[in-house]
Parts: structure tokens; sequence; C-alpha cells
DNA sequence: GAGTAACCGAGACGGTACGTCACGTCTTCTG
DNA sequence: CAGAAGACGTGACGTACCGTCTCGGTTACTC
């Protein structure tokens, strides 16, 4: 990902460049109040204040409160699995503890519902947020390729839908219990269902 | 669950009647609005207007937009499973079928996100919408237990992470492709992970 | 000119009235923050401020700033004539001294420029402000054709040119001079003028 | 008037020079936008593009708007008698049709009121601007002095006044009509009386 | 002919006011 | 008392313009 990537591309070098302190200032206390107050109480105006800026050179870096937000909840497009190490079940379960470690992140966990809800009405934040987690799915596509191949995983197995049953489970888990810390249990019990399925 | 719900309790047979059209007309109006503007382009003054009555009427009802919107949304608690047949892939799809279906009611869709985002502020309308979906936990907890004591499946599922398998999948799944419509393939490869897991 | 001239007519007793302390309170306000910081200092959040209000209830009252500010500096339509006395020389000296008075006054001496400046751009406030100095033209229209009926006045006389002969000379001797006081010399000198003209 | 007049005076010969066709080109451009959109929309930024510069070389030759604006709308004194005839009458029409002339000019009417206010608040402005009509009358009470040495004039006539009166006139009747011409008759009625007064 | 001082373009900077919008509450009149 | 109408205080929104500043690059005088 590129810096400055929600800025209006630019030839560079033309007038006074943009203070690149500004945009961490911005983006920490974004992530400061969005942790202290949640998202719906987060004001642009706080934040600029807050990052000892104005509301003026944080719209020119962003468009509005979601576009914010998302930056400053997803520095980076998480990964999900450094590296492979061949044992699926291993595999699964270090899928399974990244994925529950972004979503309970305490800036996630703030900017998350409310930046979902924003994305709904907005397809380009929509397109935004989702490229971020493509990458990812690339990932676990090719990892499941080649454990298909290997024989052990069953050819069946459709990778978006892995990605969406591991992904749901951390998601709808931290929406309806605001306060869980989804420790090694939650990551035992829900490996074993995926890793398993039901069936005795 | 009581119509009227929302409601502050009132002493019946006192003074002049709350016109029960009026409820009708609001959660109508609510349900359109939602699914033409979206969640957060919902005004309670329009919805007003819609509904043909006035913005008092309708905060004598509902205390605010989260609250409307979920009881607009969610006429009646999902069962997610009508009448346990005894076949465990066929009961696991009809609920998957079941969670799909309210995941990608237009009205739902709309409201969700929204209202899953005032609920990090307002632990009250977090505690109702989430009671919506206890009985089914129940639902669930009972037929699973039954299905491992005939030896139909293994013990070590735990029943509320089945549930947030499934229903997470079916809420990321809409979150991630605004307008797929999750057809019969999207629920035959769901159904496969949970029932048969990854392992070949 | 009846009450509530700037806002819109409406039909009345429908609906929560407006209070009408707030109009007083905020054209006070205006009158106030007009002579001690002038009119390009007004702030309409500082005027709501000042009245105890708030700006949505200034802006339900009031499309803009000029709007307010020449009903805050002007309350009333000046007469320019109480009582003619029939005494041309005299009659003309208390038109004088009656405008040498408006425009002298601290607050209109504020707000007249400001105002004067978007009406430029404003038609619908141009014709508001020009509304309320038509009634004087009138009254001064009727007292020369009275006066030259007697024999007392030229008929040559427009009775529109004296008019701006008179009010033009105390604007503008008032912007040339932010701090003249226009005292009974002044008053003296520019009605001998108009009075004799300058011929000998 | 010397040109550049309001720029800051620099130690001539020192570093590169300015550019003359650039002042040139913003006084032509503020005067176009003035009558285009009227003093109070007039915006630098917009004076900057429309001459094809910018900002800042706009602001190192002018401090603000009104400072630009006055010298765009003024860019000489207006002389107001060009050569005295003895004929008092005459000598008094000529002044008079030479002040409607500069307050009818367009892009005095669209720049006067607004350079007007602005003086109010800003007394360096005022004097500059007001400088710009000493001269003028300086003139008047020569001519004055004249014409009351040779019996022509009544010996009661302020000058002052006398100015007050004709350029008050002119500037009141542009301001209330702001399409209106101020044809001869116009310049006839406001000549009657000024020369012989009201009475008969 | 190398400095150097001021220019020029472009555009970001902090600041401030704007006018709008929605919220949830309240006050009045009418059934 | 319910309902309609609409004003109320509150507070955030996103925009616009101000006048300043910081760049890279460009003229010209001066030494």
């Amino acid at each position: 990902m590129k810096p400055d990537a929600a800025s209006v591309d630019k030839t560079p070098g033309v007038g006074r460049p943009r203070d690149p302190r500004i945009d961490a200032a911005i983006l920490a206390a974004t992530a400061d109040l969005l942790v202290e107050n949640g998202y719906s109480n987060l004001t642009l105006a706080a934040v600029a204040e807050r990052a000892g800026t104005t509301k003026s050179a944080l719209y020119r870096r962003w468009s509005n409160k979601a576009e914010l937000a998302h930056e400053a909840a997803f520095p980076a497009a998480p990964s999900a699995l450094e590296a492979p190490t061949g044992d699926v079940v291993a595999d699964l379960r270090a899928m399974i503890v990244a994925t529950r470690d972004v979503f309970t992140s305490p800036v996630v966990r703030a900017a998350l519902p409310g930046v979902t809800a924003d994305m709904t009405t907005d397809p380009e934040l929509h397109d935004r947020v989702i490229s971020r987690f493509t990458g990812l799915f690339g990932v676990v596509r090719d990892w499941l390729a080649h454990a298909v191949k290997r024989g052990a995983v069953r050819a069946e197995v459709d990778p978006d839908r892995l990605v969406e049953v591991i992904g749901g489970a951390a998601l709808l888990s931290v929406l309806v219990h605001p306060q869980a810390e989804l420790d090694d249990a939650w990551v035992d019990r829900t490996t074993d269902i995926v890793v398993h399925g039901v069936l005795s």
C-alpha cells in the first residue's frame, strides 16, 4: 500500500508539499479518539484539535469520517498467515489467531461497526475497505490449493467460503460479545469445527 | 414478542388510546426508507412524513432511531430451524438457508450494519437486539445435544461456535458482496465446510 | 410595519409559536455587537450566544447577516418630520436634524456601510431596506406639494432630489468623517444651502 | 498618483524586478470581477486566476481585498471640475455631471459600497481612500472663494457642505436606484436645488 | 561569471465563519 | 390524553475564503 493512499494522486514537487507529520498526527489522534469515545462520537473537529492541526488540513487528506477511520484502524493489510508450516491444522489455527487478533484490537473494535455501516451507503468506501483484504483472499486460496494437491485437504473446500467462515466467526463474536476476549479456548473450539466439521 | 415492545409501558384504558394504524405505518415507512436510502440516511422526520404522522407520535413509541430500525428490520425472531428432521446434514443445511434468508432480506441488509454500529455505543440496545436471537441459541444447543447423544455429531462441537460460524459466514458474505444473492451454491459450499471440515 | 416582518408569513396558531423574547434578544444582541465590533466582525454565532439562544433559532428568523443587521439598526422607519409647522425653513431644518440623528446613531453608523454593501448583491435585501424609507418619501412629497401650493416653495423643486440631497449629505458626511458628530453648525450650514441655494 | 502606490516600498535594483504586466492584469481582472460578481463575492484567488497569476504575486502588491478593490475602482482621482468657466450655474452643473459620472461607472458602483464598509474597520484604508478626494475639496473651496469674491455666490455657503450635498445626492441616488442612469433630468433637478435652494 | 536577492508558479498551512442538517425535547392548538 | 405542527437547544457537518508559508525554479542586478 502506497503512503498517502487516500490523497488524490498529483504531480509531485509542485507547490508546498504536505507535511507528513500532519498525516501521522491525524491518524494517531483518530485511533486514540476511536478507542476513547467510539466511532459515533468521533468528531473530525476533535481529531483535528487533538492532532494539533485544523479541519481544513484534515479534509484535504480524507473526504469523510469513514475514510479516515478505516485508514486509522487498519494501518496495513492483515496478512493472516505469515509462514505456512505445511501442517494444515497448525496453519489454520494460525489463521484463526491472526483473524482474532485483528478483530479484537481495540481500535478495530471501535471503528469496524461504524465503517461497516458507512460502507453500505458509499460504494467507493466499500471498495477501498475491501481492497485491504483481497491480498489475504489470494494467500488463503494459494495455501488451500497446495494443501489439496498434497492431499491434505478435501478438494471440495471453497477458499472464499473458508475465509468467510473464519472471518465471520470472529466478526460476529466480537459484535455479539463486545467485551469478550476470544481467548485460546475460543480459538480451539473454532479451529475444531473448521478442521473436522461437525460429523462424527 | 409482544407487539409494541419498545413502547413505554402505560396503564391501559386511561385517556385516548394510541392509534395502532400509526404503529404499522411507521414500521412500514421505516422499512421502505431503509431500503431506499440506507440506515445512515434515514431521517426520523422523513419516516414520520412518509407514515403520514409526526415525530411526536413516533417518539412516543420508540426512543430513538436504532430502536425503531431494528424493530422494523426484524419483525419477529428468526427461528432458524422449524422442524428438525433428525438428518444432521439436512438440518444444518436448513439452518444455513434460514440464516442466509435473514441476512439477505433487503431491509435487514440496509439496517443491520447501522444498528450494529449503534449497539456498540448503547448497551441497552445491544441487549435488546441480542435478545432476539437468544432463543435461537437455545434451539441449536438442544438440537446439538440430541445429535451428540445419538452419536451423529462429535462431542467436541461447541454450539455457540457453531452458531458463530454459520451466522458469521452469512454476515461477512453480505458485507463483502453487497449485491451477491448467496445462492444455492453458496449454501452448498458453506454447508460442506461446516459438516465435514477441511481435512481429507 | 407589522411585527415579525422578516419571517415568512404563516398560518398562525399551528404548531409551537415562536418565542417573541428570542426575537427581541437577538435584535438587542445584534445592535450591541454591531456597536462593539462593527459589521464585518459581527458573527451570527456570537449574536446567538449573546442573545442566549442558538444559530438555528436565529436562522429560522433571518436568512443572513445583512437581513438581521438592517432590522436591528432600523427598528422602525424614520419619520423625518413629526409635525410640519408650516414654516418652510423650520420644517426643513427639522428634517435635516432628524436625518442627521438617524445616520449618527451608533448602531446605524456601525451597520449602514455593511448593509449597503450587501444590498448591491442581494436585490431582495435591497428592496426590503429601501421599503423602510418609502413612507418618508411620501411624507416629504406631500409636505412639498402643500408648500408649493402656498407659494412658499418654488414649483421646480423635485421632492425626490430634495430627499437625496439631504439624506446624501448626511450619509456622505458620516462616511467621510467616521467620528464627526454633525453638530448644530453642520445642520445650519447644510440647511442654508438647501434653503437658499448658492446664488447670491 | 504614482503607479504601484500600494506596494511595499523596496530598495530598487536588488533582486528580480516585478513584472509590471502582472500589476495591470490583476487590476483589470479585479475590475472585471467586481462588475461581474460584486464586491462581496470577489475572491482574491479568483482574481489571481483570472489574471493568470497567483495569490502570492497579488499579496506582494496589495495587502488585502479592499486595498486592491479601491485601486482598481478609482484608477485616478476624479477632478470633478476641469476648467471653471466663471459661470456659476454652468460650473456647478459641470461638477454635478462629473460627480454623477464617477458614481455611475460600473466598477465604482460595484466596488464603492464594499470599500466603504471595509473603511469603517480599517482606518488606514479610510485615509487612503479619502486622500483620493482631498484635492477635489481644495478645488471646490478655491472655486467657491473666487465666486464669493466676485459676488456671484453668497458668503454663507460652506464649501465642505456643498461637496457633501452634491456627492451625497449622487451616492444616495445610486444606492437607492441600482439601475438608474441618473440622466440629464436628474442633473437638472439636482442642479436646480443646489443653485436656487427651495425658497421661492 | 558567480552570488544573491527578490521574483514567480503552485499549493498546503492554521484559522474562522459560514449556512445546513438531524437530533430528541418542548409547547401550543385541536380532536 | 393523542395527534398535528412546528419551534426549541444542541452540536457536527463539510465548504469557503482569508492571509501566510514553503517549496522548486527563474530572472536580473552586483561584485
